[in-house]
Formats: C-alpha cells, sequence, structure tokens
DNA sequence: ATTATACATCAAAATATTTTGATGTATCAA
DNA sequence: TTGATACATCAAAATATTTTGATGTATAAT
C-alpha cells in the first residue's frame, strides 16, 4: 500500500507520473532510449520550439527522472535509472494487490 | 523504443499515465489495493464529493487502469493487472535505453 | 571585443483539466 | 407506486498546464 510507501515517495511518485502524462514528454523520452540527447537533437527530431522543449526538460528534471551534463555550449540530458526503478517497483506493488471482493461499505 | 511499441500500445501508455498524474487518482488507486471498492467506500475513506470521485473513476475506466462490476445499485470497481502489466513492461523497456555519449546535433 | 550559438527563463495568452452543484437514471425497499 | 439510495452526466466556474515570443546568460569562435 503507498501508506507504507512513505509520504515522501509518494510525492515522488506522483511528479514522476505527471512528467510522463504528457504526449510531448513522452516524445523526448523516447529520444532518450537511444542515449543522451542536447536540445537542438529534440528541435531536429521532433520540430518543437526550443523553449517549448526547455519546458518539458525542466519538467523532467525537477521531477528526477533525467539527468543532465553540460559540455560546453551543450547540455546533454539522459535517462535516469533509479527514477525508472523506483516506477517500476511501484508498479509491482500494485500488481500485488488483493482481489478480495467485498460488500459495499464494509 | 516506441516506435517498435505500436501506435496504438503507445496512446494506451498515455493515458495509463494521465491517469496516474492526478494526487485524488492516485489516492483511489491506492484503496483499490486492497480490493475492490464502490464510490460510497471511496466517498467515506476520501472525503471528496461524489461526482468528483465519478469524474475521477471516468478517466482510470477510459484508460482502462480500472474494471467495473454491477451488483444491484452498486459499482464496485478494482485494478486491472493487465494494464498494470503493461505498464511494466514500458517501464522495464526504459530501463534498457543504450546509455551511449554522444556528440551534439550527429 | 564582437558576434553567434545553445540553452534557460519569463510573462502573457491559449488551452486543458478539475471542481462544483444540479439534474438524470436505475435499482431497491416499503 | 413512492421515496430513497448509488451512481453517472452535464454545464459553468475555477484552476492548472502548456505554448509563444521576447529577453537573458554563458560559452565559444572570429
Amino acid at each position: 500500500m503507498l501508506k507504507e510507501i512513505s509520504k515522501v515517495k509518494k510525492e515522488n511518485i506522483s511528479k514522476l507520473m505527471v512528467s510522463f502524462s504528457d504526449t510531448f514528454r513522452l516524445e523526448i523520452i523516447d529520444l532518450m532510449m537511444d542515449g543522451e540527447v542536447c536540445v537542438c537533437d529534440i528541435m531536429k527530431l521532433t520540430k518543437l520550439s526550443q523553449s517549448r522543449i526547455s519546458y518539458h526538460i525542466k519538467i523532467l528534471k525537477e521531477a528526477g527522472l533525467i539527468s543532465d551534463r553540460q559540455e560546453g555550449r551543450w547540455m546533454y540530458y539522459s535517462l535516469n535509472k533509479e527514477s525508472l526503478f523506483l516506477i517500476k517497483e511501484w508498479i509491482t506493488s500494485l500488481m500485488d494487490y488483493s482481489s478480495n471482493r467485498k460488500r459495499c461499505c464494509e
């Protein structure tokens, strides 16, 4: 149960899920599956504007889903495995739910 | 890569993720971990209004995350394991990403 | 030093989601 | 058959997210 997963973790999960809830962010995440990418890569591949990409990147970063690395003027972004692992664990715990039938309001 | 996971599946994933992106929906999902629940259960346990709950339930249902079963006037809702499995698979595929470093814009 | 590039940030506008309160429908109990 | 219960649906209002275009900052090339 989520009660057991600490409140902090619960908030993490929530932010991670928000990260995944936008089509364009999913596209960006998709691109990161081939390794790290810079904003200009994403621009070329998705046709999104630069500031729009930066906005979505920020959300992904604040959720902890991606890490960054600066090299000169370039920022390289990549998926953060620990966050992915956290989500996987959480989904797994959901899958263990008891499928008991109940009388209503008991 | 998501390109390989079919477009239909991609849309499923997207809807499922939207399902998880709201705090109250996460609460409702949390309740379902103890087995099926009816709206009145959720009302008692979360203090959300009935129509608000119905609204969120609808989103969860349309994403395919939950199933329902009617018994008289009661609707029982429960988590749908197949959807959870789909997400788990997707997260797992994200975890396999290649962590290659790249030169920008190559 | 000047200019160009890569990206971040900001405020306003556009858009989407959520909440509320009212109403509708089906089932059940008296 | 009347009234109550359990839930769905709807439209309007409230709120939150996203997009846009402009501007800012740091790095690098000339």
